[in-house]
DNA sequence: CGTTTAATTGAAAGCAGTCAAACTATGTGG
DNA sequence: CCACATAGTTTGACTGCTTTCAATTAAACG
């Protein structure tokens, strides 16, 4: 369970060893609950395994903003590696299968193997990467855009290895919650997502999506890959990913 | 000089040394000028000493979105830590002095230094958690509380001792720049900072940029430094910021 | 001092938001 | 298995914030 990390972060064999032997605890939490409290503090490095989660910050007016979303494999609190407190919650959209190690065994593993310590830091970037795509994406296109290019990031996020492109993913949220991503209101979701699926670059089936024509869609988002690191890490670290 | 650099991440005495001893060179950059292009690779680690510049990508549709300013002190790509090229370009906007190291040495350092390792690893951190500040900023403020958070911002990251926080700070970028920051026109940027000026939250001498009321401008803003973790660091590592 | 760039202002258009209501899906308990 | 409650989706009409386009003024620069 805990190799999908390793896995996703490319690491030699012993050090892989040495996260496998690491004593985990595993949580579950049903769709609503939060993995993460704003403003707690925690002792625990989580790994997503399994599920869907989203991490939100809210204003003081009282709107949310989505700031990310943690994928199975995800590191969902790597500022906690720094920062003792939490700057956004994380809520579970979908039953979660969460790993948690006691940070003092992650500090004391990283200090031993800097190696494992790069590798939790390529995530971090990756992270910041995918939050700067985000300003992107939210500053810069129109709704359709917006939406569209929401898929394709998860689409990919997914499906790294692009075996099941045209296959359709789960995606476990409501539409508010993607307006909340993506930072427009639920009804224009609505009616943007109606009108991608009416010219026939969208298809959904309750929360099934796929696209009869990926490459137009991602045409229309201004979607590229690269942003998300998925060939690069393989490339530099001499890993398959 | 590179100080800067170490104060602003929190180190024990000998790592300073160790980071002090280090071979650096140093780059200047007029107005206009590129630090990092888009695309390009770079075998340098480079921090900003002073100046002023902006991190921003491209739309396929040509618009621009800056997604992030490099502040003496900050490290212009740290990215480059573990991915070869750059997802974004940073632009020079005021004359700049940079300090780069070889990242070779920086890599070799860090092996044998844990602790610098995780120095920079905050740093990527706390550009992380403003980032994702600015998604909730663009996402769900309006132009006048996204435009006045910017500048909370900047004042807070210009002067985190808050030791001048009424004294009135430059800011050496257009109004279009401002806009390409925030997701707006230039226009409506224009008249956005009018209307502050006009309602005695703001003031403005060509780019020095003030404010008669900044716990005014912070309620507007909605801001809250706490993302900035300019108090956190030293606390959590027993130095003085 | 002329040239270029940036700031400013006005009018009109448009994309997305707001409000409200109806419809659909999902789940629960009797 | 149905009635009901709740949550989410869909649709319409209207509003408004922001953009667009265009022109003018001011500032910066060589």
């Amino acid at each position: 369970m805990l190799e999908k990390f390793a896995l996703n972060t490319a690491l030699a064999e012993d050090d892989c060893a040495a996260i496998v032997a690491l004593p985990l605890s595993l949580h579950f939490y049903n769709p609503g609950k939060h993995i993460i409290k704003n403003d707690a503090t925690s002792t625990e490095f989580q790994v997503l395994v399994s599920g869907f989660a989203i991490a939100y910050k809210v204003t003081g007016d009282g709107f949310r903003q989505i700031v990310g979303f943690r994928l199975p494999g995800d590191i969902i609190n790597i500022q906690h590696m720094q920062f003792p407190y939490n700057d956004c919650s994380v809520q579970a959209t979908a039953y979660c299968m969460v790993a948690a190690v006691d940070e003092t065994l992650i500090r004391n593993l990283t200090c031993k193997r800097p190696i494992i310590l790069n590798a939790i830091m390529a995530s971090a970037l990756i992270e910041a990467s995918i939050s700067r795509e985000w300003i992107v994406n939210i500053g810069r296109r129109n709704a359709r855009a917006r939406i569209a290019h929401l898929f394709c990031e998860l689409a990919s996020r997914l499906d790294p290895c692009r075996l099941a492109e045209d296959q359709p993913f789960r995606l476990p949220l409501t539409q508010q919650q993607i307006g909340d991503a993506v930072g427009l209101t639920a009804v224009h979701v609505n009616r943007t997502i109606k009108g991608l699926i009416k010219d026939g670059l969208l298809e959904q089936d309750r929360h099934l999506i796929s696209s009869p024509a990926w490459d137009q869609l991602k045409s229309v988002a201004g979607f590229n890959r690269r942003y998300l690191q998925l060939d690069q890490k393989a490339a530099t670290l001499g890993h398959s990913q």
